[in-house]
DNA sequence: CTGAAAGCGCTTACAG
DNA sequence: CTGAAAGCGCTTACAG
């Protein structure tokens, strides 16, 4: 900045003021300091005017996934990175895995970076270690798992009345033994979909089916489901309650011979799940619209909303492909 | 850090030696300093840090991928975080859409922000442009296609030996009359897919079959299959080049009944292709080793490793599920 | 409309 | 082993 005010034969301040489009440049100056900066190939410090500003802003924001690699991951942060580049934020992001432990040391690494915003799928129970970050002025929103234990906004999907949905549209289709497979309960949205089978059971007068936890990877849920059929009495329908554990019920009975006359619902989509014979029937979540509505939340509240944390839940909807169409026998 | 000084009774100097894990600093200092850190919630600030060490490094890098909630790109940011994780390098993120504006801006934006370097999935024909950024001393590495006009690393697939095995492939199954269905042609990987098509078929003695390029997404290579399967003298194999392009030749060849007499090998893996009926068989790309090595290169080059621009190549494996190995009628 | 001074939170270079 | 001074590239607050 110093060497283009010299080129330009203007104090350092005007070269900021060009920079910053303040007004109050002559247009003579202005062409001068334009010209000086072009020559130079000058661009301004981002991390020098963060530093400086009096609100500390730095135009960036953290996001902390389960894993980036995940579909559901991806589309989230397509969304936000979608919001953010038409404002100038730059997107720092980094995978959970599930482990509390990087939870916390991502929101640490990415404080130490003087985000403005944390935008959190909490792999930890709790999210009050968040509570200096908070304090110290850095926004948070929590997206996919509600906040616990913070005063921050949350966006989620349905995934109790999703569940209940699976569970009903089976009923429909005739199935009263209908098993649950999911992932460990420790987490919010695997136990919140077990709730919803219950109380779909419940209404319905159905008797709990046999019912599968802690089902971690698709060849997890390949080994429970080839168990549960092979089993007395299997069931006639299953609910994967979590998208590998519906790819380990697809390979499991397609092995088995079984994939026309064992009815399957999921919940969240697989890619190309019409593509598959029968097509997958699935409770679908809408992550990008989870995505973009979290980081305006974010956005909103750096820009200095104020109010108390609410929690959004973006609905899920049933998309019947055939698997789940099958009748009990 | 003014402040946590003054709490341990010292100057801010030796806060700083505390925090950099510098040596000399008694013990008894040691411990006073850590307890006003602890108490005082103080994190440094790496943005000032960066700003007056005399490399100027951040500990940052921009990553600029097709688009991150594509399977591909998310596979290699993937590989990227697990390799900048444990360096405690943040990894700024962002989607170019194949359009060179994008790989424009986001290559000064990044820059703005002092990243210590930048690896890039080329959306541009030419990567000149980057020279003042590479002046400046921020370190480049492309991936996925090789940089145009550049000095720097490049990590890719082999791309035309790949095809070139989908070729032979189709051919040693009986077919003498193979479709080539690719994207645009000014993008370097279909223009190498399609030469590798056209080798392979020189090499075998074979006509060169129905080529259709310019296939944006999965409808155009849907509608483009319809086409060439319902024309006079229809191929009795596919070669996909690219996998929305195979997603899309699955649909047509579904819709007209035609998916276990006509022949199909895609570029690129898609999600679930084992679970498709037949399964896809696939010219596989690895990127995961693609980022893993691309990243490496770059933090090589950052930490100062010198030496002339070299060119990876990552070889690609043909994976047969039932789709290409279709005999030719 | 323009500029000189101060200072953001740190590291560097130097002195004791 | 410890600290006082200077300064990274900017914005702020103020003076003309």
């Amino acid at each position: 900045m110093r060497d283009v005010a010299a080129r330009a034969g203007v104090s350092f301040k005007t070269v900021s003021r060009v920079v910053n489009a303040e007004r109050g440049v002559s247009p003579a100056l202005e062409q001068r300091v334009r010209a000086a900066i072009v020559e130079l190939g000058f661009r301004p410090d981002a991390g020098a005017r963060s530093l400086r500003r009096a609100d500390r802003r730095s135009a960036s924001i953290g996001l902390l996934l389960e894993d980036v690699s995940n579909p559901f991951s991806a589309a989230v942060q397509r969304a936000v990175e979608d919001e953010c580049v038409p404002r100038d934020v730059v997107v720092l992001s980094a995978s959970l895995d599930e482990d509390p432990a990087r939870e916390r040391r991502f929101a640490t690494v990415f404080g130490a970076r003087n985000v403005d915003g944390l935008l959190i799928a909490p792999a930890a129970d709790d999210q009050s270690h968040l509570a200096p970050e908070l304090e110290a002025g850095t926004r948070i929103v929590c997206l996919d798992r509600e906040a616990v234990g913070l005063p921050v906004d949350s966006v989620v999907s349905t995934n109790a009345e999703g569940a209940r949905a699976a569970v009903r549209h089976l009923a429909a289709h005739g199935h009263r033994r209908i098993a649950f497979l999911g992932d460990r309960p420790t987490i919010a949205t695997a136990r919140l979909r077990h709730a919803g089978y219950r109380a779909a059971l419940d209404e319905l007068g159905l008797p709990v089916g046999p019912v599968v936890h802690d089902l971690r990877s698709p060849a997890d849920a390949e080994l429970a489901t080839a168990r549960l059929l092979e089993a007395p009495d299997p069931p006639t329908a299953v609910f994967a309650a979590q998208n590998l554990v519906s790819i380990g019920a697809i390979r499991a009975l397609r092995a088995l011979g079984r994939q026309h006359s064992v009815a399957l619902v999921g919940f969240d989509d697989v890619p190309l799940a019409d593509l598959l014979a029968p097509g997958l029937t699935a409770v679908t979540q809408d992550p990008a619209t989870i995505g973009r509505l979290a980081v305006r939340l974010l956005l909103d509240r750096i820009d200095g909303h104020a109010g108390p944390p609410v929690v959004h839940r973006v609905p899920t909807a049933l998309v019947a492909r055939g698997s789940g169409e099958i009748p009990a026998p």
